[in-house]
DNA sequence: TATGCTTGTAAGTTATCGCTTACATGCATT
DNA sequence: AATGCATGTAAGCGATAACTTACAAGCATA
């Protein structure tokens, strides 16, 4: 079997589900939008359960923050925050559709999928912990914050935001009134971190 | 038609949309939980949207939020932040089942649903809002800071982290880890809006 | 007793679902 | 030329979905 029509099937697959839910996404419907007979999908997939659990697994997300942070460390603290959280957020909106199902379809789905889900975040939160661990050790921030809760605060604060806004669906990206509110919440973090 | 019959469907519909989503209930499963015959659903409700429409209208978690507010202005600033931190996680983790089904489900849903999310918000954050504008006006909180963004940042928060642990569906509940968590939180929020 | 309202039973509609089977086609390797 | 592999077409399976129709039973009020 090519690799192609795989692929094909899977990034349709993901673009339905993450519109309609895994639910409201059939099979028929994957098989058409990737331009496949629909048995060519059970050809390739035991189910429409294995194909979800496939598309989850090839898509994931791998956050280019880690790539970001040995640059942020020589910024000031607040501009290596503000920084942060403009590309935190940009990447937030880059991979919607991915985080639309994780963070709904996933509560429904079975435990093998939330497991999914659960290594992400814990990569996630360990890149914005090693940030925070090492702004400690420079001395930017007081050394009586834990930077695991600091960088839990940092992600709530901000996956939150987008989730409110994301679900009401007015506008996409970061519109002037968003990123004002983004400085706020930098302003605010920034202050309710650092050292005097 | 008595009004019991259709608040027991309204009730087995909430239910059974909280925990299976939409698309997961049908109206047979909803009708039997609700201990009535499937036609009578629908002699109560134009159809299964309808009803869900209804369950939103119905279940609409009020705020007891507002009740609060009086008690907390009489506090310290970091003591009522405190209390209202606690408080608004409770009240979150009370109505889990509706929360969900409103963060999660409406982004599926048609445009009429969403408006009750929207309109939930709305009121929520203003409830928020005249929380911190007060505290500005007793200079609690540095007078350059919106009280709407920072309602908003503390919403985001504290709503994130609720999000986040609910679907990864550990544990319920206000546990001694996220009771210290949340306490990191109010510290962070509290040193980042107060005036010194 | 009669009327009207709410509910239940039963059977059925049409549509779609996930998924399978049987068979034909085209293309590449041998 | 023959073999094997990936795909397509077509038809259909059994299950379930939302929803409807027709009719009977119960219960209240008039």
């Amino acid at each position: 079997m090519s690799n192609s029509t795989r692929e094909r099937i899977l990034k349709a697959a993901f673009e339905l589900i993450s519109s309609k839910g895994y639910q409201g996404s059939s099979t028929r419907e994957i098989a058409q939008r990737a331009q496949v007979a629909e048995v060519t999908l059970f050809r390739h997939f035991t189910g429409k359960a294995a194909l979800f659990a496939e598309v989850l697994r090839s898509f994931s997300a791998i956050p280019t923050l880690s790539e970001l942070l040995p640059h942020l460390k020589h910024l000031p603290y607040e501009e290596a925050l503000e920084t942060l959280t403009i590309r935190f957020f940009e990447g937030i909106e880059a991979n919607r559709d991915w985080i639309r199902i994780l963070s709904c379809e996933v509560g429904y789905a079975p435990e093998e999928m939330k497991q999914v889900y659960g290594e992400f975040l814990k990569r996630l939160f360990g890149v914005l912990t090693d940030f925070f661990t090492d702004a400690r050790e420079r001395g930017r921030i007081r050394p009586d914050l834990d930077p695991e809760h600091i960088a839990r605060a940092f992600h709530s604060m901000l996956f939150g935001f987008f989730h409110i806004e994301d679900m009401l669906g007015v506008s996409q990206g970061l519109t002037p009134l968003r990123r004002e509110m983004l400085d706020s919440f930098v302003k605010l973090f920034c202050r309710g971190t650092r050292t005097f």
